[in-house]
DNA sequence: GCAGAAATGAAAATGATTTTCATTCCCATA
DNA sequence: TATGGGAATGAAAATCATTTTCATTTCTGC
């Protein structure tokens, strides 16, 4: 069941962790390697199904994906350039918290990201 | 150069201040109204430019315009029955913008999601 | 070896968004 | 009022990421 191809995975380590499909697929065929489109949009997905990717969008809509260390955390990325800071949730994991026992939610997790320009751009 | 047609700004208004250039056209439709679908597009645009309205991503990608003013608040969601409470961000708008002033971004948002299982499920 | 399952990828389909371009509308000026 | 040019409009075509289809190949257990 797990189609998470490890030359995708090894490709998009190699692309700086953070990278599109197309870019994936280009980088892989430039460097020789012979691997079909649809295969790496499959391995894309089983990978952030693994939760060993995952996946954000650009300003433009495409989807990139990025690999993602284990410990919790959460990104500030640049919508221009991509570039991406893994920082702390500090005051959010409380907040989620609190926020789901006072509605009488369980098992819960969540997501916060935070977006803007970096300083280069 | 302002071609923030008023037609689709409140169309956009009726429908919640929220919605997809698709699902615009399609209300506006529905609704008898005479309008290309190029217009529609332009006319969000112009009003993004205009920083009347403000454009996130659905998870698919597709892009939705939402009217600014249109109070600013996170989602709580039942990951089995889909039900959704609105919350407010609390600690996470601070958070967010000292996150941000400290790596020394500008002009950011954020998107922050809690999902759980509901007291009901 | 051999059947059945899983993986692969080329080609076609999908769907949002953009571009093109011919037409229509608006409006200032003669 | 006529007219000319710029702006707005929208149908149709183009673009482009992503998904689906489906025939073929590869793998796996027997
Ligand atoms: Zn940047
Ligand atoms: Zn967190
Ligand atoms: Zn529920
Ligand atoms: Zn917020």
């Amino acid at each position: 069941m797990s189609r998470s191809n490890p030359r995708v995975l090894s490709t998009l380590e190699r692309a700086g962790g953070f990278a599109s499909a197309q870019e994936v697929y280009r980088l892989m065929q430039r460097e020789g390697e012979s691997i079909g489109l649809t295969t790496v949009y499959r391995a894309l997905q089983s990978l952030v199904n693994d939760k060993i990717v995952d996946v954000l969008r650009r300003e433009d809509g495409e989807a990139i994906y990025r690999l993602c260390g284990e410990a919790h955390h959460h990104h500030l990325v640049c919508k221009s350039c991509g570039d991406t800071v893994e920082i702390e949730g500090g005051a959010i994991e409380k907040w989620a918290k609190v926020m789901a026992e006072e509605h009488g939610f369980r098992e819960v997790g969540h997501t916060a990201e935070i977006f803007g320009l970096c300083g280069k751009c």
